[in-house]
DNA sequence: ACCTAAGCGAGACGGTACGTCTGGTCTTTCT
DNA sequence: AGAAAGACCAGACGTACCGTCTCGCTTAGGT
């Protein structure tokens, strides 16, 4: 999730932590005021207090830093035991329409989701720092509700797989498509009527 | 879909008509070799043979001129009959994966969706343009069923309104998300499992 | 002076005559206004009520309108008796600089001057209009203060030419640099002044 | 030790000197082959091997600029002791002639100066790069003729003020006016012509 | 207590695209 | 055939950012 070079200098002026932070913060800042298509290196240096060279000596450009930016605010999301996997998934999908909800979120990941079709190495980075990053969360339930005894434990570890990343896909897909193409509110009757239907299709017989 | 006015001039030389229509291609061509954030405008009027005024004239920016190029694309979804209502699902959710799978579709449809987070009126002529455009889908998909006896006819028209969104979020979002973010084919395999899913999730009492 | 057709159609509409006044006398008012630079035959067209095409249709560009507007505000000059050779140059003099202080001459004639540096075709066109057609104030000039007895006359022709080319270029040389570079009034005393040195040096032995 | 010296501390990369005489050769360069309504700032940039941007940020429009490259042709004049204010005269005039018959003269200078009819900044640019740092060669001669005694010493200051500023616009109205108006050599014989009327008409009583 | 290599703020640099404007031309309908 | 309207192609305008490159400093660790 940080910029290039992880390997430590031996010798020479270390780089300012501080600045990295900044960065990022004037990036989401950047990000609500201005969308992504306003968002100027320039300006987010300028907002950091830092000069422009800091900056791309971090990262290699606009993408990279908000891939970074952005990730950073979907790590707050938790799967908090709710008593049951209806109300987990519930749970769960509320909290990521919330993150959604924000200016910077949409803008940011929706542009870098844009930029990525054509770079294949940026829709490793974006999958590396925040997608893959919480399919955790769909393991954590399932986990949970087998413990529970909600679900029949699955054997085939490949079907499991492609089981996660269809719950993924709709999901994500059906939330961000919720709040950015559809515009309207992702709230608590909504979830309701979403996770009723992928739960009662991926339990039904 | 097209230019600003469609009230037909008295006089004066009239707008030419092919323009439009190359500039529409020469966009998706761009798309294609370019992506979204390499296009500019004037390489597009270069590649239709139109000078840069021509294409100011017709549209107020990058964003409008693509999704007018964009939304063709979707034109030529269609609902055959395939004896089944989840045959049609499947059939019209696979039209919709190819269309995606095309570079200028995802890289133009995705890019502007994310201008759109901060441009009202950009979002409504996406909506207009392409989104809405294909709920007519999800309706005669309905009234074949119905007509069928697979489903029993919905009364509550405000419920029946509901019921067409969820639809349409979970359809386009996990297509969307399925080939974007996760860059896995959506084909046949997938999207049976996913229709599956949304369809018994839809008729499970 | 006119544009290039002089040739008279037998057949079809013919030219409104009211249209070049329109257009040199916009010509002239938006000089005024806006000075050379930023002086736009559309706008032209648009002051006149007229359309660009009858304007293209008269004059080649700028360059041969401008100097068709200005040469008609030469055509004022004249050369009344005031009784002696120095009181007559005086007056011309004072004339013309009155008619150069006006804005529309003062950008207008300079800029064509500077425009024909590189176009003889237009400096062949603002002589015929504008330079030459003023000789006629020398001659006349020098014809009356013959009549007078205050000049011998001139026995050779060429040598005649010559002078009354050197007292054009020091007449309008020095009013236009006063007016323009020094950016003074030419009054009535810089006149006399001026005057006073051009005619003992061409009077004394 | 510590002074007062408030030297602005020079921070950032410094201003190229290289680039301004670049500029300036560059300005020159396209002047003769364009002219001036030809010239366009991004083709002297390209010649320069510079960006627009430098070029902007040294010089605010086209006028400016030429006014500067223009400047320089000027510095060459002088006032050799030809040892008679004649033969001074004359020379100087010469060296004027010799330099406004250079096309990047003519074109600029008329240019600049047509412009500055309807820019007070910019005329105050001209006589201050041009014109007013040449009357050193009018007040030069002066000295040496009284030095010689072929003048005698002016007593009151502001009628040699108003004498320099008449002789100014004589000479240089003239040469202009012959050399572009007119677009006749100012060869040897015109300024023996020339100086002959003007030396007569000052000395004379 | 220096040395030195890297980091830093500032801002100029060569580029590229922007969206606008103007110059001339062409096409349409009306006179 | 001329005129008004306005669309058309071509290309310059001046601005904004890009990502790079000097500058003169600062800040450490290594000697």
């Amino acid at each position: 999730m940080q910029g290039p070079t992880s390997v430590p200098r031996a010798t020479g002026r270390p780089r300012s932590a501080a600045a990295d932070t900044a960065i990022l913060a004037a990036t989401r800042e950047a990000l609500v005021e201005l969308g992504w298509s306003k968002l100027t290196l320039g300006d987010v240096a300028t907002r950091a207090g830092v000069a422009k060279t800091t900056l791309y000596r971090r990262w290699a450009g606009k993408n990279e830093l908000v891939v970074d930016a952005v990730a950073e605010l979907f790590d707050e999301l938790e799967l908090p035991d709710r008593g049951s996997l209806a109300a987990d998934i519930e749970g769960v999908v509320l909290q990521f329409a919330v993150i959604l909800a924000r200016p910077e979120t949409k803008s940011g990941l929706m542009a870098v989701l844009a930029e990525s079709t054509r770079d294949d190495a940026l829709r490793a980075r974006i999958r590396a720092s925040i997608v893959d990053r919480q399919k955790r969360l769909v393991l954590a339930g399932r986990a949970r509700a087998e413990t529970r005894g909600e679900l029949a434990p699955e054997t085939d570890p490949e079907e499991a797989a492609r089981t996660v990343d269809l719950i993924f896909d709709m999901v994500a897909g059906a939330v961000v498509h919720r709040c950015v193409v559809s515009a309207e509110p992702a709230d608590e009757e909504w979830v309701r009527s979403f996770t009723r239907v992928l739960l009662l299709g991926l339990t039904s017989a």
